[in-house]
Formats: C-alpha cells, structure tokens, sequence
DNA sequence: ATACAAGTACTCTACTTCGAGTAATCGATC
DNA sequence: GATCGATTACTCGAAGTAGAGTACTTGTAT
C-alpha cells in the first residue's frame, strides 16, 4: 500500500475513465456505475474527490477547465497525463501479475473460534454456508442477464471470478462445520471441554494453569507457546 | 465497517488475549505473533496502541495499573469488562456467521482488464500462477512444519482455507489465460483489435466514435452502454 | 400551478491506518 | 569495559477513508 504514490483502487478506476476521454469527477463516477465497475472497486464519493485531487497533486492528470452551467456547482474536467498513462498500465500489470496478502474476516474469525463452543460455531457457519448460496444466487442472476443482453464474458470476468471463489468458500464452511460437529477436526474434544467447564463456572486461568488435570492428554496442547502456522 | 464501535479485527484479537488474563499492549503483540495470528490478523504497532486506546474509551477493557520496570517507558495493564466480553462473542458470531464484500485487488484488476492487450494480460496471468504456487506452498511448508510439532489442526484452520482459497484462484487463473490465449473467451478478438489499432496510432476515441467501423460486427459491444454485470 | 422525489455535483469532518522513528535496556562478543 | 545488535515498549505525523450533509436543478404527478 506504500509503494505506489497514490493506493487506492479508486484512483486506477478513474485513470481508466480518463484514458477514453476527459471527464469530471462526477461523471467519472457515473461511466463506473453504468459499466457495473462499482460492484469490483469501492467507490464513494468522498474516495473519489480526495482521489481526484490526490492524482492530480502527482501529476498524473491535469485539471482541463472548470466550467458552470447555470448555477450549478463548478465542475472541473480532467485529462490524463502521459505520467498518468504509464502509471496506469504499470499499476494494472502489478495487480494482475502479484498477489498481495489480503486479511479477510473470514481468516480473522476462524484463528479466533477457540473463544466461542464448537456447536455455536457450527450453527453459525451453516448461516454462513445459507447467505454465501444466496449470495452465489445474486451474482449469477446478474450475469446470466448481462450475457441475455449481449455483454460478451471479457467484461465480466470479475463477477465469474467472484462466483468461483464464493463456491470455494462455500465448500471449505461446509466441510468445515462436518467436522467440527462430528468432532473429525482433530482438538475439537478438548475445545469443547473448556467451554463446558467455562459455563460451570470454572476460570480460563485456572484451566490453562493445569490443562492436564482439567483436559487430560488432549489438555497438553495448552501447555507450550503453540507453535506458528 | 460503521457499525462496530472499534472496526478493526486487530481490535477481536486483543480482546482474545484480554478474556485469558490482563496483559499490557507489548505484550499482547507478541502473545499474538507467537500464536502466528499475525498471520491471519494484520498487526502493526500503531493499529495497535490506537485500537487498544478506543476500546478503553468505549468501556471494553479498562487500564488496571501503570508500571515502570527500571527507566523502562511505562507499561499499562488492561483487562477486559464485561461489555468488553460480550462484545467479542457478538463480534466474532458475525464474522463467522455473515459474509462481507471484500474488494480484492485481483477483482479491481480483472474488471480493467480492457486496459492491456490480452497477449500481455495472459503472460501477466501465468506470472500470478507461478507466484500463487510459490505462496502455497509456503503456507503448506508452515503447516506440515505445525503438525509435526504436534499442533491440532482446530489451530490451523486459517490457513487450511487459506490454501484453498489460493488454489481456488490458481485454478481460476490457468484457465483464464489459456482462454485469452485460445480466444475462447468471447470479447476478445475485438479486444485484441483495439489495441492493434491503438499501438497504430489510432486514437481510443476515433474507435470509440465509430466501432463498427473499426471491429466490425464485434464492436457493437462498445455503442451502448455496456450492461452493468 | 405546485409539491415532491430523484438526480447532479460536490464538501466537510471525524476517524482510522500506516510505518518509520525513538529511546531505553540486556546480553554477548572482542 | 566498550561496542554492537536484538529486544522491549511505545510515539508521532502524514495520509487515507467513510459517509452524512448540502444545495441546486429537473422531471413528474396531482
């Protein structure tokens, strides 16, 4: 996120637009929203001003005229730069050629699930499994009416992709919530145990002072700092 | 985002640390990479004293004592309230339980696509694969290494999807540029055109005024309105 | 004729995030 | 006993982000 001068997204949205033509940032943001690109890049607008100003500040676009029709706000027009055409092919080749390391919530939820029992965490990844279906349902509704109207597949790349990777995450929950529920997720005996005993009242503190005694054999992966994954 | 008083995960995993006993920051952090959930939650130091700051100020933990060890800078102790309690289980069921938009950056990239000739996307795309491979098996190296210390897999379930997700994509990707380079992906000979015609010296907007002409039948995808997918 | 919703085109501010920088201590080495 | 690097424990400021708010215009229904 450092490296590039400015990092969000947004910013390469708006060189695309600017490549076509001249634009003001409003109608920027009205050409993304009609090509759907909005449902790939975030966009709001208090993004896209800053944006704008911020691309504008490094030289990779000029601000053309700023002209007023009626009493309406100024608006000003904005053109792209030679600086501003190199950035966006050298940005674009980086985010299709290097994967960089995204945090999801699902990632940040599964390292913690030791903190809730086992059978709350498979009722709640069946929800999960329930609103990702749905969620599948949406998106491809969305293409197969795009393809009615005659988008050829190159212009929603992006939604396939998402579809793919719901399904993957789909697949994973499900399995997942077998095997905790049928206890196949090797640690989820001793996981459940230390919530029983949590709910008759006895302290994490004294568990993890003596897993042993509390847990038996299975209580041991509590003694040594666990090892990174 | 909005909803949660504190929104950054960083802000679960310290409340995590706090349910097991009161800790000061510095040592939450290392708590936190020693169980290698910096894998899977970003953690830097100024996310960290500003989150653990605003969860004090919202009533979910509280600063117990002010030590000083030497002429070492102060340490203060916090342990987590009730609410504080409440709000992890509440927090970590929605993370499990409910899916959110993540705009990843490989998304943003394929919905620009249009931007490079396909010839060069395709090898952009084969350069991913190998780097995706490269990051899988990194994470499996991890997780072989985790096992053999005699880790449960109920502690490695992050990077278990995290694999799959990495694959997921691996798979999406081959295909996609054996596609463009087949062009078995509808759109892109006229793709392809454009960007002769570009790197020719015509100009996007000549083209774009009269796509017919240029594209032939395949351009008719650029009169209307693209369909938003 | 007028009221009201929808669209146009931003602005403002509070908040969050990043990561380099700092400053002290400890242990090992030459 | 002086120096060096690693560890401990944060601080700071610049930058980015969200999204509600504003103010005008246009179209539509009553």
């Amino acid at each position: 996120m450092a490296r590039r001068r400015v990092s969000n997204p947004l910013a390469l949205a708006v060189l695309s637009c600017l490549i076509e033509r001249p634009m003001h940032p409003y109608e920027i943001s009205t050409t993304l929203r009609e090509r759907g690109k909005e449902h790939s890049i975030k966009l709001n607008y208090g993004s896209l001003y800053s944006v704008v100003e911020s691309l504008q500040k490094h030289g990779l676009i000029t601000a053309q005229e700023t002209t007023r029709a009626g009493r309406r706000p100024e608006r000003t027009v904005y053109a792209i730069t030679d600086s501003g055409r190199a950035e966006f092919e050298d940005w674009l080749s980086e985010l299709l050629s290097t994967p960089v390391r995204e945090y999801t919530s699902l990632e940040a939820g599964l390292s913690l699930i030791g903190g809730l029992p086992p059978d709350v965490v498979a009722d709640l990844l069946d929800t999960r499994v329930e609103k990702l279906r749905a969620e599948v349902g949406t998106v491809e509704g969305m293409l197969a009416g795009a393809r009615e109207q005659g988008v050829p597949d190159l212009f929603l790349i992006e939604s396939v992709f998402r579809v793919r990777m719901l399904r993957a995450e789909e697949e994973f929950v499900t399995q997942l919530s077998r095997d905790i529920r049928s206890s196949a997720l090797p640690g989820t005996k001793a996981w459940g145990r230390v919530h029983q005993l949590i709910a008759a009242g006895t302290s994490f503190e004294e568990i993890s002072a003596d897993p042993l005694r509390y847990l038996g054999e299975e209580g041991r992966v509590l003694l040594p700092p666990e090892q990174p994954n």
